[in-house]
DNA sequence: AAACTGACTGACCCAACGGTCAGGAAATCT
DNA sequence: AGATTTCCTGACCGTTGGGTCAGTCAGTTT
């Protein structure tokens, strides 16, 4: 059959959405055009453009990719009642883990939180930071409990889209101090000096 | 003289601003026309174009307006030596004060700063971060102190530049947690518990 | 009343960009 | 060998959107 012609073809797929990925990641996806892309993998735009059948199509299928990722984290961690202080780091860490892993992805997105831009990714994204909400703070989350979420995430995820040459995070300490400083944001008792 | 008219077509511009402020922030500057904005505002483009010379040209009015506020800010703070406790609380409830009361901007701005974009905005961004760096960690910053300034950054801006109707925001409370958790990032004493 | 100015319109231009399509080369199947 | 499929190219198309420009018109100046 045509194994070894498919394996080419996912090869090429791969190899786009690879550069397509950090290029929205850098720029963004508006600022980002075909003919770039095209000129990345030394093929033409009408290359890019058979493998997949537009450029909306590459983005949906890099942001389902992670969110596919991010749902099996969210899922295991939903439970109904609030999590112990224990689970809850582990939590963190499984989730600053992956952010690192797919830090370009994270960047892209996080762009797009607060816009309702393409394809609903802003629209899929709150989704998740709602049950972020309720795994963390749980369903009966106060609103200070929600900021402290928000706090939380923040604290995250805007170091995470920080290009790698200015934070880093490649090394387990790093993302430690990130699980501790959201830990301590979502402390409510006030530890003030 | 000219002085009423110049006074309409102050206010002319300043409707515009506004607009596209809330346009900017809402939707990116990207994807917002200028069509958009004249529909916004009951003109037409080319009534815009003539205020403004150019697209850019607001963006570049309202990001300057936000950069010298915010460097007032700044300058006021920057000192040789490390904040004391105090000072730095003071410090980030200013800043914190600022964001809130332009949080239009804010929005508008935090989706640049992880990418070169438009008049070099990104690029302002970054030294306003710098120097951010500099007056929280002080100019000897280790790699851990500046990691926690870019937490401590993140964990403010990503709630303020989400929809007000999901944070809030608006009451002094509120605002004190976001420094509440500000200066828990910056500390580097690990009080873990 | 004539000249001028500030505010604005409508029509036009043009470059960029996403997407289509007919075709062609190379590999694979029959 | 011939047919078919995969992968890719180059040319073309349509739309969108920023910017220009000549002209209009109300109000002001002189």
């Amino acid at each position: 059959m045509t194994a070894a012609v498919s394996v080419k073809g996912q090869r090429a797929r791969e190899a786009i959405l690879s550069v397509a990925t950090t290029a929205f990641a850098e720029r963004g996806y508006g600022e980002v055009t075909l003919e770039d892309l095209a000129a990345g993998l030394g093929m033409t735009r009408s290359a890019v453009l058979y493998h997949f059948g537009s450029k909306e199509e590459i983005l949906s299928e890099i942001v389902a990719t992670f969110f596919a990722r991010l749902d099996l984290l969210l899922d295991g961690a939903r439970t109904g009642a609030p999590l112990s202080a224990a689970r809850r780091r582990q939590f963190l860490t499984a989730f600053v883990d992956l952010l690192c892993n797919e830090r370009a992805v994270s960047t892209l997105l996080a762009r797009d939180i607060t816009a309702p831009t393409h394809l609903g990714a802003g629209h899929q994204l709150r989704d998740r930071v709602e049950t972020f909400c309720r795994i963390l703070a749980g369903p009966d989350s106060s609103e200070e409990q929600r900021l402290r979420v928000m706090i939380a995430l923040g604290g995250i995820v805007r170091p995470v889209s920080t290009s790698p040459e200015v934070v880093g995070l490649s090394t387990a300490a790093e993302r430690r101090i990130l699980v501790d400083c959201a830990c301590a944001s979502l402390r409510t008792t006030r530890a003030r000096r």
